[in-house]
DNA sequence: TCATTACATAGCCAATTGGGTATGAGACAT
DNA sequence: ATGTCTCATACCCAATTGGCTATGTAATGA
């Protein structure tokens, strides 16, 4: 129901734009023709793609001169981990066996 | 670049699939009338949106007569969860590089 | 000053998507 | 045997989306 939690889902399920957000988790802060090149979309898409990102709180934006530094906002990735844990966690009232997935989370 | 990946992203990036999944954790095991209830579209729609969580791997179906009973996939969820851990760890990676960095410049 | 570079916005279009109604196929009850 | 119930599929439509090109604006360099 969460505004923020549908504009975070809805951003991450595009692959450009996840491959963007990934892109800039690898590599930090990284201008828009830093980004293009191996977006595999014109320089346009990928600017109005990081638009979607940055409305959803998964980037930030830095301007320096003609350049725009774009990074990774992490922490809106725990909009992710909260839903995902809250869906485990209504499991774990249902089931007793979760190791494998509580393990991975645990990492 | 995953096709499962993809295929989960963005069945989660819909409300109304968000919803019924949320739903099916909560209360385990229904059918489809039992879904429709809350879910605020048709019959046919549930249905259509029961097909895309299922092709992500999100919920199975067991047929029982002519009642056919959805539940939630838990497994899936790694997929969620590996992806964000990752993204996290390219995180830490780069703060240990900072901290590496930060160090150098210290001596 | 004038050209170039970096980026965003505007406008366009085809493809996809999410919704609907109509209908068909089984299962069950009377 | 017939009607009802559950569910899926087929088909249609409007809205959204993701891509493009063209263009504007600001910063930089020659």
């Amino acid at each position: 129901m969460s505004e923020l939690q549908d504009a975070v889902f809805r951003a991450l399920a595009d692959p450009t734009r996840r491959g963007l957000f990934e892109r800039l988790c690898r590599q930090g802060d990284t201008t828009v023709v830093g980004l293009l090149a191996d977006a595999g979309v014109s320089q346009p898409v990928v600017s109005k793609h990081l638009k979607i990102l940055k409305a959803a709180g998964l980037v930030h934006d830095r301007h320096e001169g003609r350049y725009t530094y774009y990074g990774a906002r992490r922490e809106a990735l725990a909009t992710l981990v909260d839903w995902t844990t809250e869906m485990a966690g209504f499991w774990q009232d249902r089931f007793d066996d979760l190791d494998d997935l509580l393990k991975r989370m645990d990492q």
